[in-house]
DNA sequence: ATCTGATAGATAGCGACACTATCCGCTATC
DNA sequence: GATAGCGGATAGTGTCGCTATCTATCAGAT
């Protein structure tokens, strides 16, 4: 197959398939002659993963680097590519460090422990979760770590769901794509999930009037006030 | 209070407030002159409200300037309030449009009427779950709709949580703010866990070695190969 | 044999986004 | 009355994910 059935397949465009290239996100084609490469199944498949991570995982570009670096590397053990790509999916890196970020980092290592979750205690996960608790602190909810374990009750059943589907998997290769892809997508899964339980719960208290919020205009991002 | 006292007391610099005013997420100071003008309590609360949409949310400021608007009209309901900060929440809005996205956009809509959750079906959080779902497919994926089931358990369990907790609040506008505080960082904690819980089952089900991925660079984005 | 259209590879540019820098004339305060 | 800070405005910056354009070159139809 050449570049532009490749293109074609996939809906990504021939530029974008060479800058994804040129970014290490896709094997080069195998040369045939100077000018002329041909692509696989593989490079096709490469490419939707990597159309996913960006689009529904919300990965950055050099982020997806990474995280198929890690795929592709077989010396290594699943479970530490599984956390390459969890690492890729928090927030920004720096943040101030005051006062609430101190007793938050305190309240999410007593969590860690209290829960007795095998996990380093300086991961980006960690540090996420102490940002956010910092941030709610600093919004006057600090109450906020007290329903923690709830939510920790539903986090560990979904990593229960996700590591028997990852567990039907046959080949050992595809677990660990399918590890990735279930860390990844399967955020976007439970978030939407989330907001819609959300919804339908708040509904049900507060309002029995069908949703007033307009849907989102066509096309452009929403520039409108409503 | 002068913008520079708000900018110390905030930790955000001058022009980024005046952008902000700019953008209308924050109400200008009231002036006292024609070129001095007072910020009170209000707009420093609003403020970290608007870091924390931003930096832990991931919000654009475009998209805090409609859910601010939401927050601050009083005639809204408070459920359509949340909902509008739900929306905010999601993905991109343009999708190619084949057969995967059309068997996913069934799927949820399948799912949302046997769950019987109150939500308009063209919701952006239905539209999110359909564009992971067939973003799945393409990749092989196409069992997962089969856990959806295990992962809508844990996301009621979280959305009890949340309105448990909103109704703590005692003052009305207190709710309103709260509701959209929940939605929006319970989003990242709820990430954060999952992504914890993830690597503490996955270690301790395939490796029992400690992890071995190097935390995240001390400033950089991840440009590194590993 | 030649013409058309696709291809590899390289470089430069674009649009969105969240700021950031600079300037102006004014003002509070020491 | 000097100096630091202020409100308001405009232009510029850095990052990110592409996109446009260019130069050869090559495959396949005519």
């Amino acid at each position: 197959m050449r570049i532009g059935e490749l293109s074609r397949r996939t809906g990504v465009s021939v530029p974008t398939i060479k800058y994804y290239v040129r970014e290490g996100l896709l094997p080069p084609g195998e040369l045939t002659s100077p000018n002329q490469a041909s692509y696989g199944e593989a490079h096709e498949r490469r490419l939707r993963l990597i159309r996913a991570l960006l689009d529904v995982g919300g990965l950055k570009v050099a982020e997806i680097a990474d995280v198929l670096a890690a795929v592709d590397d077989r010396e290594r053990p699943l479970h530490t590519v599984l956390g390459a790509a969890a690492d890729r999916l928090g927030g920004a890196d720096a943040e101030d460090d005051d006062a609430e970020a101190a007793a938050a980092r305190a309240a999410v290592a007593d969590f860690l422990s209290r829960r007795g979750w095998v996990t380093y205690e300086s991961s980006p996960a960690a540090a996420d979760l102490a940002r956010a608790l910092a941030a709610m602190a600093r919004l006057g909810h600090g109450a906020f770590v007290e329903v923690l374990d709830d939510y920790a009750d539903a986090a560990e059943q979904v990593a229960r769901t996700d590591l028997a589907y990852v567990d039907r998997q046959v080949a050992v290769e595809d677990m660990v794509e399918g590890a990735v892809i279930g860390t990844v997508l399967g955020e976007a899964v439970l978030s939407s999930l989330r907001r819609m339980a959300h919804v339908d719960a708040s509904a049900r208290r507060y309002g029995a009037d069908g949703p007033r919020e307009r849907k989102r205009p066509p096309h452009g991002h929403a520039a409108h006030r409503e």
